[in-house]
RNA sequence: GGGCGCGUAGCUCAGUUGGAUAGAGCAUCGGCCUUCUAAGCCGAGGGUCGCAGGUUCGAGUCCUGCCGCGCCUACCA
């Protein structure tokens, strides 16, 4: 709704610059500093100023005078130097809002992938992986409530060094057969995904001693890639096994995926080969004949670079600006090399090249997740792939592999599916000091001295997912014990839950993408202010308004007769009732302005807002005890519409609104 | 060396594609629970927006230079 209003007031007013003054410029739309200024601003006039050569306020006297009539918009006022504050005609909007008129994309829509999680299937998941996946997993909530057609990837590379690693580790130094991973696998007591964890910080430390034995690496990676003998084998159950604890570990949190595609299957299905005779023909890659990349198939630098012009001095000194290499002088194909390939299908770019599916699981809310297979699709697979538009969700320091991939693309000749491919990134999530301390990690006296340090798989230095999230149910639940003694554990146990998903959440998407999270226990497992369980709590509040206003034994108003246009002008008159109503109503409006930003923590952060302007309602208005009937019934309607658009707004976060907290 | 990013209150961070008086949370101090749940509300103190120039009606935001920090710059992924 007020989406659909700024939109409105964006056209009338640049129809009207175009029509007066023959002016095509882009009309910004804001909300002003202010709330006495009114619901939206435009400082169209200063841009127009400049333009035209004329002075900004008598321009915006100007426009003030000829934009009338605009439907849903009471006023529009000159103010300060040139700004048009805007005021909505309040009556009107409640009505639409009140008759449920929602966001309907007046367009088609577009199938869009995005590939988040992907973590490496030879270890727990950690705090790292964790924002990744619930950045990744609230832009698909954004895409999907802006009625987009998204699927959800979670890529796994079953076949790398890192799982590489874990299967030499079991044999080597485990001395185990691919029958007792297996037994390992299905012990209860084991928790499988641990059990890699501590296994691949040994083999690291264990190459770091003692070099010769990095040769059990290559082997394996061998024995992988030909999918044969014991290795093959505990490769397979291994990666297996990982990816469902890693699919438990995200569902817990609300995270479902559509799709788990396999660099195995990718290999298998030669995707790679295609690819490489494209890129071929296109010339976007060529044999290196000279140097230390002989050999190799490599991607010239300047394709993926922007590099200023040097002399030739300093050109012999840049030892490091070098082409990539794509395909090694082995013939083995690197990881960009499999990604353009991978990238291609996504497109729908690699003809006469797709992989099988099978069913992988399906969950409660009868999503089913998918993933590729080698061999024998099952019939019922949905059709996968073939997306306007890829949003990758990786982590900054692979910039410059998304980048080569990019320029893959481009010189593929694909300039516009390039345009449509997109690196979601977002900095890393960090250790501070403090916080390796209280985990035992011993630092050195440098990485003491740092503001934080980065986590490392292979040092087994990071707070894995499933951790931190056991400790902040722990600690939601004691709270909620403490006050619901009378709840049956499971009920607690769930709210706990439903609580610290929320904390978990919110924490992650609470940072921009740029910021390093510097995790710290304290910051993460609070439950107060600016945090998940903060906005979960508006919305208790106002359920407990109406359970309350129910066991009294009256029954809910007919608003549809009682709360006339009438009715609701007059009570909106209110300034504190406009601005609740007002702020709750914003969410596709906020969505869209987050996604055009790619910044989910806009969401997060009017998520906040809007249950701050509750409270504060809250507390100035005690809607039981409302005298004045007309104004109870309209009270009981704006706390229902607020329970139901927070609702909403925790729901596209992927939190959930406890029943009591 | 080059690329990307960061530097805003004691701490952690926002700052709406250049706009109106730079905002939150935490922490500190002071108020508010016989009230629809205090996981809350109200108030106070706290700022050279890293430094120096520039662009303009207007700069935390854009440009240049410098300082500090982080990441990337593999025939690893």
């Amino acid at each position: 709704m007020f989406l659909a209003l700024e939109e409105r007031l964006r056209t009338a007013v640049a129809a009207h610059i175009k029509q007066r003054y023959n002016v095509d410029i882009p009309v910004v739309i804001e909300l002003p500093r202010q709330q006495e200024f009114g619901e939206l601003a435009t400082p169209v006039s200063f841009a127009l100023a400049k333009e035209l050569k004329q002075a900004p306020r008598q321009i915006a006297m100007e426009l003030v005078g000829k934009l009338t009539d605009i439907p849903g918009i009471a006023s529009i006022e000159l103010a300060g130097g040139g700004f048009l504050n805007v005021r909505l005609e309040r009556g009107a909007y409640a009505q639409s809002l009140r008759a449920g008129e929602s966001y309907a994309a007046d367009r088609t829509p577009k199938k869009i992938i995005i590939e988040h999680t992907n973590i490496n299937p030879n270890k727990a998941a950690h705090i790292g992986h964790l924002r990744n996946a619930v950045l990744g997993d609230t832009l698909v909530r954004m895409m999907r409530a802006l009625g987009e057609n998204v699927e959800a990837q979670n890529y796994i590379d079953n076949t790398g060094v890192q799982v590489a690693d874990v299967v030499a580790a079991f044999h080597h130094l485990e001395k185990m057969t691919a029958a007792k991973v297996v037994e390992l696998v299905d012990n209860p007591d084991v928790r499988f995904d641990y059990y890699c964890w501590d296994l691949y910080a040994r083999i690291s430390q264990h190459y770091q001693n003692e070099p010769d034995a990095l040769a059990w690496r290559a082997e394996t990676l061998h024995a992988i890639e030909a999918d044969q003998g014991d290795l093959a084998e505990i490769g397979r159950i291994v990666a297996g096994a990982v990816v469902h604890c890693h699919m438990d570990t995200m569902y817990r949190l609300n995270v479902e995926y559509d799709l788990l595609p396999r660099e195995s299957e990718i290999l298998h299905m030669q995707f790679w080969s295609a690819a490489f005779e494209m890129l071929k023909e296109r010339k976007a890659i060529y044999l290196e004949d000279k140097g230390k990349l002989k050999g190799c198939w490599v991607m010239p630098s300047d394709l993926f670079q922007e590099t200023k012009q040097k002399d030739a001095e300093e050109e012999e000194e840049s030892k490091f600006e070098e082409s990539k290499v794509i395909v090694r002088s082995n013939g083995t194909v690197t990881y960009v090399g499999k990604d353009i390939a991978y990238t291609l299908w996504k497109f729908g770019l690699l003809e006469g090249r797709d992989f099988h599916y099978k069913q992988f699981r399906s969950y409660p809310s009868g999503r089913v997740a998918w993933y590729s297979v080698p061999d024998a699709s099952d019939p019922q697979t949905p059709r996968f792939g073939k997306g306007d538009a890829v949003f990758n969700v990786i982590d900054t320091r692979q910039s410059y592999l998304q980048d080569v991939v990019k320029a893959g693309l481009q010189c593929l000749g694909f300039k516009k599916v390039a345009e449509n491919f997109v690196h979601f990134s977002y900095e890393m999530v960090a250790l501070t000091p403090r916080c390796c301390a209280e985990l035992g990690i011993e630092l050195s006296e440098e990485d003491r001295r740092r503001p934080y340090v980065e986590v490392s798989g292979r040092k087994g230095l990071g707070v894995k997912a499933d951790d931190l999230l056991d400790m902040l149910i722990a600690s939601a639940l004691q709270e909620v014990s403490s006050r619901h003694e009378q709840l049956p554990y499971d009920e607690r146990k769930k709210i706990a839950t439903q609580i610290a998903v929320g904390a978990l959440r919110y924490f992650m998407l609470r940072f921009t993408r740029t910021t390093v999270i510097a995790f710290d226990f304290q910051e993460a497992l609070s439950f107060e202010g600016e945090t998940g369980p903060y906005v979960q709590y508006a919305t208790v509040r106002a359920r407990n308004i109406l359970r309350k206003f129910e066991a009294t034994g009256e029954s809910m108003p007919d608003f549809d007769a009682e709360l006339t246009p009438a009715v609701l002008a007059s009570q909106l008159e209110n300034e504190d009732f406009w601005q609740l109503m007002l702020s709750a109503s914003r969410l596709h409006w906020v969505v869209q302005r987050s996604i055009n930003a790619a910044e989910p923590a806009q969401l997060a952060r009017y998520a906040f807002q809007v249950a701050q302007t509750f409270n504060n309602f809250y507390h100035q208005h005690h809607i039981l005890k409302e005298e004045d009937p007309e104004r109870k019934v309209f009270l009981l309607w704006m706390t229902q519409f607020f329970l139901k658009e927070l609702t909403a707004v925790l729901d596209v976060m992927g939190i959930e609104a406890p029943r009591v907290m």
